[in-house]
DNA sequence: TTGGAATGTCAACAAGACTGACGTAATGTG
DNA sequence: CACATTACGTCAGTCTTGTTGACATTCCAA
């Protein structure tokens, strides 16, 4: 305990808080992902399906490259969910016209459908969330994410922020 | 809090910043475990291995019923993973005095070190991702992260915090 | 003392990640 | 043009980690 008190300033980073830090992060993660959760297992769907669903409506037209990108998981493992997704009339898959390898991501309209009640299931969550801690502390939580991301995937996620197609 | 004006301390709440703070956790989560990931990798470990890890290293003598409510997942998942880390010599499992059903998990000198090695890289990111954002940044992520719990694992986390055995 | 509840184990299965190998079409380049 | 590279899809096999179901053991209370 020697530095310990160069001022509060320091206080935060200490061993123990840290831990709490870390087992905050794990438990808040579980809270984050039940609500869409419990709807997807009712339509035999998981979280791999929410996570694609999610990145198309966001970006539509997105090429299945950079959709492996950002989700961070091999061709193979994209592809079995992706496929799913088609066959089930969800997303949409276009040829490119530029570039006749390339496939474009679109939802279906019944795919927005899905992804709307399941993005709203995760705002509601989100925004109880919000609305307990305060502005403040919102703007904090948001640093502090930006700065734990790595740092192609902060890159990315700043694309996404700013209105990236 | 009076919801009357449309002012900024309201604007954390619109649909499109709610969005920007499930994807930052989504992204954030990611950075949050590779660390510790990457070391598993080698020693052919999981994510699960880490977390019986970790909360056993948190509170010795913990049974494993209280070991199953805090990791959530079923018994029978934990104990193949529990069973490997005892096979392995990193977890002793002694059978209660009191109730002879109940066995009590502790962490050998062999288990402790490894916990040690995970946990110092873990916090080794938090640290430096708490660095980056500051003090009140990260009273703010605590602050989100609390409310963003389910209620049981909040009452469940601050058992944790303060002195939970 | 006996039946139900609690605790933990074994077996089988599914989701979703991985690697490796291969095919095909389109594009880019020397 | 010929050849390498890129983008995408697929087959096959493995691993981790979650799930149910069935079962053994132990405890406790009626």
């Amino acid at each position: 305990m020697a530095e310990a008190h160069t001022g509060e300033s320091l206080l935060f980073l200490t061993d123990e808080q840290l831990r709490q830090g870390i087992e905050a992060m794990f438990f808040a993660y579980r809270g984050f992902t039940s609500a869409p959760d419990q709807i997807l297992a009712d339509i035999s769907y998981g979280r791999a399906h929410h996570r694609a669903l999610h990145f198309i409506g966001r970006s539509p037209g997105m090429n299945v490259n950079r959709l492996l990108a950002i989700l961070g998981v091999t061709k193979q493992s994209l592809n079995r969910v992706l496929r799913t997704l088609i066959e089930d009339g969800l997303v949409d898959s276009r040829k490119g016209v530029a570039d006749k390898r390339e496939r474009h991501l679109f939802l279906t309209d019944k795919g927005a459908a899905l992804e709307g009640k399941l993005s709203e299931a995760q705002r509601a969550q989100m925004r109880a969330a919000y609305r307990k801690a305060g502005p403040e502390a919102v703007a904090g939580f948001r640093q502090v994410l930006e700065a734990m991301m790595d740092r192609e995937i902060s890159r990315l996620y700043s694309g996404l922020k700013d209105g990236g197609s």
